[in-house]
DNA sequence: CTTTTCACCTACTAAGTCAATAGGTTTTTA
DNA sequence: TAAAAACCTATTGACTTAGTAGGTGAAAAG
């Protein structure tokens, strides 16, 4: 299930992608637009930040851009970036994690096939897909 | 992300169709045979019979046995009665939820082209895909 | 008719996650 | 030097997850 950080922070990147020209668009205009508390946002812009989606800048004039142009992002990278991981299950989620059953699992399979499944659909997707007509 | 409900489930049910013959299998065998407590096995059962999915039969020489033919069962059935449900986002996944956004919400396609692709995924799996070779 | 074997039932819990909120400090520009 | 913005740390209440504990009731075998 995609948590509201996967969903907001996708917003929160079609806002910027929807008002781009150049300068920095402050997270109070983006919170008011899409009616999303501005305290949440912060959380959400620190993980886009972290992840190199976009960049901010402070003091006035100040606030958040895409670091590329729109069109070269996809739903997956910034999705994933949002929620941590893709995967369905935890044996493919945790690259760590060593399950004793892999040899033997009969279901291993299902899953393998699942996360390529919505791997391949989420990057599939350009950010410029969802934009306002 | 699959829970252990929605894993153990679907282990249950390959277990039972691995060892159908008529009779019943009782739940201390499958916990043995696929290493997870019987009492949390239990919880899980407890689903699988409210979902008809198989039957369970008190006292001696009772067990649990699947409800119809092994080949008559699909993966997804059983992960979404596990989990109570197969979709991505709230917004789809409770009938009754009536989102304020859903006229003007352009990431709803999205989420609602990738609700068909899980639902088309596992609805396609057949659990007598996944039994042991 | 009693023992054994099993399902079935209610309750509890510890740890973790989710969806925020609160209250600051620092940076930059006008 | 004031305003506007990002940036930072901490906290919280509700909920979910992944179980455990301890019992009652049903059915068959001896």
């Amino acid at each position: 299930m995609i948590s509201t950080k996967g969903r907001y922070g996708l917003r929160v990147m079609l806002d910027l992608a929807e008002h781009t020209d150049g300068s920095y668009i402050p997270l109070k205009d983006i919170a008011e637009r899409q009616n999303i508390s501005k305290k949440y946002l912060e959380i959400i812009v620190k993980d886009l930040v972290a992840g190199k989606l976009v960049t901010g800048a402070s003091g006035k004039g100040g606030g958040y851009k895409l670091t590329r142009k729109p069109e070269e992002y996809t739903v997956g990278e910034i999705v994933e970036l949002m929620e941590g991981t893709l995967s369905p299950v935890v044996c493919l989620a945790d690259k760590n994690y060593d399950c004793p059953r892999k040899e033997k699992c009969n279901t291993l399979p299902l899953w393998e096939e699942f996360d390529e499944l919505v791997h391949n659909f989420f990057y599939g997707k350009k950010l410029t897909d969802y934009l306002e007509k």
